[in-house]
DNA sequence: GTGAAAGCGCTAACAA
DNA sequence: TTGTTAGCGCTTTCAC
């Protein structure tokens, strides 16, 4: 039975036919025992479960995959893994998938096309039976290449013509709203946006929200402060070195992700600046990280759990739908503000 | 061939046999134009990879696996996908497993043995052609599984005695000396160690790399200036405060990981104390993060890209060793020491 | 150089 | 309730 002291012999991974062999039954009883069919008698059940056992068997899922048509095997795509707000997404999104019985593919697009592509072929190949494709980004042709293949999708913050494509809407206008109330409040007037880059669909929609939302503050909007960043650290930084460029400076400034507001408060601090006291700072996410920058951060929330649970449910009323027609979704994901300690009245208010 | 309008008919996807009649071939011939199979005349490999083309063909996965027995999967666990230090390392892995061909299948334990069983028993399922498990805890049972199993591995900081399992030493002494000399160079001799948990090999070793510096500089060590903390951004604030709380405190503190380091960064902003000036804080990762905390935080540098570059090589050595005898590798990878703004002289001394 | 056919480990349809 | 059997889509002998 186990392996020779000189390690050659080695005994052979069980199948179901070695469990159907020491159970004395059929493999398809052994198989139906296994999936829980309830035509099989009790004393057959545990019999073949004892067999089991005895081996450490467990299904070949490829096996499983080919002859079901089931993969069981959902996809994610992300925008960029070493954004911390993704992990906690992917975190959610296999907690609870795995809860389920599905399991996860994660890919890290890096907002290139090209990756995204070979990606979603990957997914393909694996015969993923669905797939989070949570980019944030314009890339409806690889898109279609999964809607065109019959695979479920799930886009954030996009819409598809496609029966088996649903979409997770993000609210973002509740939180930037109550941003820049809370920031009129406070006494300012002069506030700056660090935008994301333009091609992630999120970063226009959370841009144009903050125009909407200074408007309706009745609060004119300077060019020069609405500056195109790229969602990273050091995107933060060269953004409020922009901004410090000005002649006129605002005193405020609204981020389109806590990535960037982290490196604005890097920046400022380098600059000799002090943030509340100087300048104002309001991220967007709340990623763990927020709660422990210098000072902490002010930010809008963006639920991950929630948009995690949106996403797999989405995914499996798909998957799961058995028969009847599949009807596009929306699901809509709400952001508020989390009031830390990065904002403050502006110089000579307070 | 397209979708009817009412989405009702939909072509079935494309196997072997479509392609094999589209090019007029066997199915064998498409196979081994696929495979890349040199006994294929250019004339039919021009056809076959034409229909292919035509009919965007490409092969399944499951159905290649089961066959050939190569999933081309590798498996990697990592301790908590929500420390940065992980995702970085995943994207390298993910990366240089793609460029090699393969695929990866992400877990992550949370320290919890009974999670890490789920995974190693999915991964299992899914015929992973190996597992870099990177949680550096103490699983062996677990491990053993896998190694029963037939599953080439590789463990950060763990030997098993097993001829498929390789092992990744991580020499993080040469780092902690050189942090430690750093602080004695500056004038400190009060060093504490926010220490990781015990239940993790890394964490073991760390602060018995820190003891021996410490002994080497010459300076004794208080015993309650080892605290065990958890690696998290939250365990390094309880261990501040646990410093604090003593009668004799320390003028430097050195962490066994940069969320710990970054957690006291926080905690000694909110007690009114500024870094460096009233104390050095040194971290171990030098997580992307580390360069943009206020002030950038001093740490010792663990390289992902090396760890991750070892971990497949490890793994594919194995792999692909066709026939010839496994073999045990070990492979290190070092650490140094990356100076930024959060160690200064003690107080006093400056 | 090419094709026919066996079979990887399993599920599901059909028989008994 | 249980067993027999036909494939799932592919790779890989083995003939030709």
């Amino acid at each position: 039975m186990a392996r020779k002291v000189n390690s050659k012999t080695v005994v052979k991974t069980p199948d179901i036919r070695t469990v159907a062999a020491l159970a004395k039954v059929s493999i398809a009883t052994v198989s139906r025992t296994i999936n829980g069919s309830p035509a099989v008698s009790e004393r057959l059940t545990k019999r073949v479960w004892q067999a089991i056992e005895q081996l450490n068997y467990f299904p070949n899922s490829h096996a499983r995959t080919l002859v079901s048509g089931r993969s069981r095997l959902f996809g994610i795509i992300v925008e960029n893994i070493t954004n911390p707000f993704f992990p906690e997404l992917i975190q959610s999104f296999e907690e609870i998938a795995v809860a389920h019985g599905y399991e996860i593919l994660v890919s890290s697009s890096n907002s290139d096309p090209a990756v995204l592509t070979s990606c979603v072929r990957r997914m393909l190949e694996r015969k993923v039976e669905g797939v989070a494709v949570m980019t944030f980004g314009e890339e409806e042709p690889v898109l279609d290449q999964l809607a065109h293949r019959n695979v479920p999708m799930v886009l954030a913050e996009f819409r598809l013509d496609d029966p088996k494509t649903s979409t997770i809407l993000l609210d973002y206008s509740t939180g930037i709203r109550a941003a820049v109330n809370h920031l009129v409040v406070l006494g300012h007037s002069k506030i700056a946006f660090l935008a994301g880059p333009h091609k992630l669909h999120s970063a226009i929609t959370r841009e144009n929200d903050f125009r909407t939302a200074m408007h309706e503050a009745g609060l004119g909007i300077e060019k020069t402060w609405i500056v195109e960043c790229d969602h990273t650290l050091k995107g933060g930084v060269a953004g409020f070195k922009q901004l410090q460029a000005l002649p006129e400076r605002p005193t405020a400034i609204v981020c389109s992700n806590d990535m960037t507001a982290i490196g604005v408060l890097r920046a400022v601090y380098n600059g000799g600046l002090r943030v509340p006291q100087d300048l104002s700072v309001i991220g967007l996410d709340d990623i763990d990280f927020a709660e422990f920058t210098l000072p902490p951060l002010t930010t809008i929330r963006l639920d991950r759990t929630e948009l995690a649970r949106a996403a797999f449910e989405a995914l499996r009323l798909q998957a799961e739908k058995d028969g009847k027609p599949t009807i596009q979704r929306e699901f809509l994901v709400s952001t508020s503000l989390v009031l830390r300690g990065s904002t403050a009245p502006p110089p000579g208010k307070g």
